[in-house]
DNA sequence: CCAACCTTACCGCGATCGTGTCAAGGTTCC
DNA sequence: GGAACCTTGACACGATCGCGGTAAGGTTGG
């Protein structure tokens, strides 16, 4: 069982969630484990360190769960972040007031955020 | 009182919201009215439109007003949406493996994504 | 083989979401 | 000045969220 992977309640000591929460973060799709051949789930050091990064962000920006839930959803269906995206957008009362070049360099932006977080 | 706006109850029957829900929807940030000079909320042809169109959204992709006020979050706090950013992103055990090249790729699509619902 | 794990599936419970409604008071208009 | 609006604030209420617990049963290891 110590092939490099923690049981529920080990995971659980070590990132600071309960087994109950383990079992609830999963079931929003947000982490998922491997599992052992009976079903038991196996946490690497991969999810170990997910799970900690999740902690930390939720109760750093007061999120919950099933925010992060919704920013999952955002990212498995396009559709769904087109129209979001496109209702927040259509702010301005022209659209041609502001053109490709503004929501482009707003964009860039965005990487930009992304690349400083990635680099910390 | 009919100068191009339309009182609360009036904007409930062109956009199927109930007046309570208008002011719920005020109060989470998406939508605010201009207001008369005693305070009466006076709904323009632009907030008419937002709001059918933001129900139109809503279930269409059942979505709630919380999730929407999530989204809201995302756009006016840049530092917690690079925090959910990144911690989507960090799934690739090696971050080397798919380097800038492919996520440049994938941010690119999202604006095609955009492109296309701001197109319709 | 038995204690100590694990699994899924429930019940509960305070908090929030999405609504309606009602109260107490100000505004508009004829 | 009175009917018909509007305001904010509160109470209510079913549904979900975030979490703990328990029950019924399978797995593991000394």
């Amino acid at each position: 069982m110590s092939v490099d992977a923690l049981t529920i309640h080990e995971a659980a000591e070590t990132t600071g969630w309960s087994p109950r929460m383990l079992r609830y973060v999963e079931s929003m799709g947000l982490i998922q484990s491997k599992r052992s051949p009976a079903g038991y789930r196996l946490y690497g050091p991969e999810e170990l360190q997910r799970l900690r990064t999740l902690r930390e962000l939720l109760n750093a920006h007061d999120v919950g769960l099933a925010e992060m839930g919704f920013a999952l959803r955002l990212r498995r269906e396009p559709e769904l972040a087109a129209a979001v995206d496109a209702w927040f957008e259509a702010k301005p009362k022209r659209p041609d007031d502001v053109p490709a070049a503004d929501w482009l360099r707003f964009e860039q932006e965005k990487h930009q955020r992304l690349l400083e977080a990635a680099l910390s």
